[in-house]
Formats: C-alpha cells, structure tokens, sequence
RNA sequence: GGGGCCGUGGGGUAGCUUGGCAUCCUUCCGGCUUCGGGAGCCGGUGACCCGAGUUCAAAUCUCGGCGGCCCCA
C-alpha cells in the first residue's frame, strides 16, 4: 500500500484494487470488472441474503433488464426521478424501435405490471418478492468503486399488502431484518427519515440507513420505501376484498447494493489493506506454511490442519506457493483482509503448536496443536465483534450534536442540529453549512431550530453525502 | 455545474519544455538458490489511448474524440 488511510480517497481507490477485489480498467467509466476474490464476498454477501430474506417470507424472482418507454411513464414523480439517468436502447440492429426501451435503473416500472396480472384477491397477498440484479444509472458525475457506480450491483425486495398498516409493519420486519445483516457485514449505521424533498421518486416517504466513513461523509447503505398506493394506482394493482370490493395494494421496497462492499472497506480497513468481517470473508483463515529446505513434514502438516479446519466448517486456504517467502505472504493476505493466519513451522512441529495471528489486532496467539480449532472459532467470533464495536465507536465520534449554523458548518463529519422540520430552513441549512440534511434519527431531542429559533423535538443529521 | 492534472509493456514510471535508438522499478516466464515479516543471481517476453493534421521525421507540437484522477459548487 501506498497511500495511509488518512489520506482516504487514494487510499481507499488504491485498496480496492490492490487486495483483488475488482479491475477498474473496463473502458466504460462507472463500471468495473469483478475480480474472483471481490465477487466471492458479494457473493457472500447475496447468499445471505437469500438465506434471511426466505426466512421472513420473501421468494427470489429475476426480471427482465429492458422496461419499455410506455410502463415506465406512468408514475410522474417516479420518472422525473430518472429520466435524465437512463440508458436508452433505442435500435435492434439497424432498424429503430417503434418504443423505446431502458435499461432498468431500479425495478419498480419492470415489476408493478406484472403485480396487476399476479394479484387478484386477498389471498395473493402479501406479495413478498426480492430479487438481485444489475441496475443502470447514467452517472454524469465523478464515479467511485462500488459507491457512486453506472453499473450496480442491487439487492431489491417489493411487497404488496392488503393494507397500509401491512405496509408499516412490513417496513419494521424490513429494520429487524436489517439488524441482523448489519451484525453479519459488521457495519455500524444510524436508520434516518429522508426529508421529504429527498425521499425516493414516487415514495410517500423513505427510510435511508446510512453509515459514516472515514473521510465523515456518509453512505447511504440501505432504503425502506413506503409507496402505499402511489405506485398501484398508475399501474392497477388491485385485489378482491371479502366484502366483494375492489382496492389497491399498499406497496414497500428495501433496497441495497454493492455499495455494502465499499463500506466494508472504507470502515475496517486500515494501512495494510482490507479487513473483511469473518462471518463474510471468502477466506477465514489463511495456512502459511514455513517450509524450509528438506522439510516436506511441514506441508503435510499444513494439509493435515487444512483438512481439520475445513471439516469443522470453516474457510480455509492453505497458501502452498512456492518460490515465495513467508513474509511476502503476510503482506499478500493481510492487504487482502484475511482475518485470521495460521503459521505452522519447525518450530511448531517440534513444539506440538501453531501461530495464530489476528488480522484486526495483529495479536499473536501461540497455540497448542491440540486445542487451536476451537480457538480459531472462538477468535474469528471474537474479531468480528471487535469490528462491530469498533466501528460503532469510531461512527458515534464522527457525530456530534452542534446547536449552531456555524458549528454544523465546521463539523468535520455528522452534525446533529436541532430543526423545524420545515422545507424552508432545511434548504437554509444545506445552502450556509454547504452540506445535506441526510436525514432525521428516530431519537429526537429537544431544541431551538438552527435557522429560525423555533422549539422542535427534531433531529437533523447534517453531513457530506457519497 | 465549474476548475485543475493526466493517459508510455500486466502494474508503477522517465522521456514531452527544445521532435531523431523509449528509461528504470515491479509483475510475468525459464533456471539455480532461498524460506518464522516483502530474499538473491542469470536469462527472457512485453508499451507510447484513438483519429486527423504539421514535418524528412511525432510518445513529444496542433486539433478533435474517448478514458482516468483530484479539488470546488
């Protein structure tokens, strides 16, 4: 590594690529190849989804790419929304369409037609699908790996309920759910109300689950929408209700995507490289064998520990490279994020024992060889809650609570400043802090509006946005 | 939206001002030798973003395009 992560932008664009995770030189600006090591942790990442999500309910389902110019159009703010970052695919070969088509930049206008032809009766309902998908945005400003991209990676679940209290009930289930993931990716976060100029385009209102990294802007990681009948309306998804009359559903969708990944580096890592949560690492614990001349022993020893750790479950690799030295291997995995290392020598041999070596701590644990698989459990366990809580720590000292338009200004990363709630002193407050209200907490406090002095309980987060 | 910097083997670079054999490091391949924190030696493969122009001659100058990075709003 060259950069510190001090200096965090080259950092974190030097790490990206460095420790394997994807090849940036794609020549289409805003997307990017995934390297085998990268996509396994978004890999990861999906399947637990997939795991979770079928728990609660949902089914996976995959929906076409192309949505024609005509279902498109039928939710007004939803298309203002986005019809200046679309890709259009305007030809099939030479011949131009009589409608034109778009490239999916989120999946609502692919899916709600579908809804209406699915959904007949209150039996139907809910409807709880997800699916994960690319999704296409025609970023015109400065794109960043896996943070601000034209090709995302996306994770979207849509329900649609018999009622709007369904609806709200689905968005709590939707936060329970988010709470496990959060333990899972070791991210910290804070679950904000968007101001209503900033909600998603078609929203009665969205929720944005939103992080800190280290430079204090924040990263808006996950959403929960309320449409309620915003979106059923245009799109006639109606159901037969016992009385015998008809209704439209009341809709929500959660939504996340790669920018997960990006969070996870800019939050653990440090000026080695990655350090990726156990409980999603690829690789658990790296084998590095210290093999010296006419030691054969040690490999099969090393083998002998692959084979134990992989039977107990967990993710093993056992770096065997020849013509590599044990210390360009440390530098190789640490910069990859491997949490936890397992040297075995002559030494170890002789001594009945292994190295074991944390990643987040650089500890070294000297182990006897017969009790270190219950260590490396119980340590892998242990760094991932060392993670967790020091990236909630290091979150919580990047918010602070400020009563003043200039101390909100100054504020390095998230102030708390008590507002009115209302569009006219949000908009002051973005245009003099030059930031954005990226939402409310549901903790409120009570205050004195910033802008115009009036008592409020609200709470507004003021920060620099990804 | 505005400004700045830049594009040379797989990666990082020198050369560009003042046009003339393209530099070094690293990776990679082969060999010998090494291995508890980035080993060494020998040999080898591999590059001037694209297009047009100026010129005897363009990595270098001019114009256009594409792409990247940084800062500000």
């Amino acid at each position: 590594m060259e950069f510190p992560k001090e200096n965090f932008s080259e950092w974190y664009n030097e790490v990206v690529e460095a420790a394997g995770l994807v090849d940036k030189r794609y020549p289409v600006k805003g997307m990017h190849v995934w390297r085998p090591y990268g996509w396994k942790i978004m890999q990861n990442i999906d399947n637990y989804f997939r795991e979770i999500f079928t728990e609660y309910g949902h089914e996976e389902v995959n929906f076409p790419l192309l949505v024609p110019e005509t279902e498109f159009k039928k939710e007004a703010e939803h298309i203002r929304g986005f019809e200046d970052e679309v890709f259009w695919v305007t030809h099939g070969g030479l011949t131009p369409l009589d409608v034109k088509m778009l490239l999916r930049p989120t999946s609502e206008t692919a899916m709600y037609p579908m809804f209406s032809l699915w959904i007949r009766t209150h039996a139907d309902l809910p409807l709880k699908i997800f699916q994960i998908v690319n999704i296409f945005r025609y970023e015109t400003k400065q794109t960043r790996t896996f943070i601000r991209m034209r090709e995302v990676h996306f994770f979207e679940a849509h329900t649609a309920h018999a009622t709007y209290e369904d609806a709200e009930r689905q968005i709590q289930e939707d936060i329970e759910l988010w709470k496990k993931i959060a333990r899972k990716l070791a991210l910290p976060y804070r679950i904000v109300k968007k101001a209503d100029w900033d909600k998603f385009p078609g929203a009665i209102y969205s929720l944005g689950v939103e992080t800190v990294m280290p430079s204090g802007r924040t990263l808006q990681i996950a959403t929960f929408h309320q449409y309620g009948q915003n979106f059923s309306k245009p799109y006639e998804i109606e159901y037969l209700k016992e009385d015998g009359t008809h209704e439209h559903v009341h809709q929500t969708t959660f939504g996340m995507s790669e920018r997960l990944v990006g969070a996870i580096v800019g939050i653990h890592g440090d000026d080695r490289g990655l350090i990726i949560p156990p409980e999603i690492a690829p690789i658990q614990v790296v084998i590095i064998p210290i093999v010296t001349k006419n030691k054969q022993e040690v490999l099969d020893e090393a083998k002998k520990i692959e084979k134990e750790l992989k039977n107990a479950g967990i993710k093993v690799h056992l770096d065997a490279r020849d013509n590599y030295t044990p210390g360009y291997k440390f530098y190789d995995w640490e910069l990859r994020g491997v949490p936890l290392r397992l040297e075995i020598g002559p030494r170890d041999m002789k001594n009945g024992t292994v190295m074991l070596v944390r990643r987040d701590t650089r500890e070294k644990i000297l182990t006897k060889r017969e009790e270190y698989v219950a260590r490396v459990r119980e340590l892998l366990s242990e760094i991932q809650e060392h993670l967790i809580e020091k990236a909630e720590r290091e979150m919580q000292e990047r918010i602070k609570a400020v009563n003043t338009i200039e101390d909100a200004k100054n504020e390095d990363g998230v102030a708390a400043v008590p507002w009115c709630g209302s569009e006219e002193c949000g908009q002051k407050i973005e245009e003099e802090t030059e930031k954005k209200i990226i939402g409310m907490p549901t903790e409120q406090k009570h205050g004195k509006c910033i802008i115009c002095g009036k008592d409020t309980d609200i709470v507004a987060y003021v920060a620099k946005p990804y």
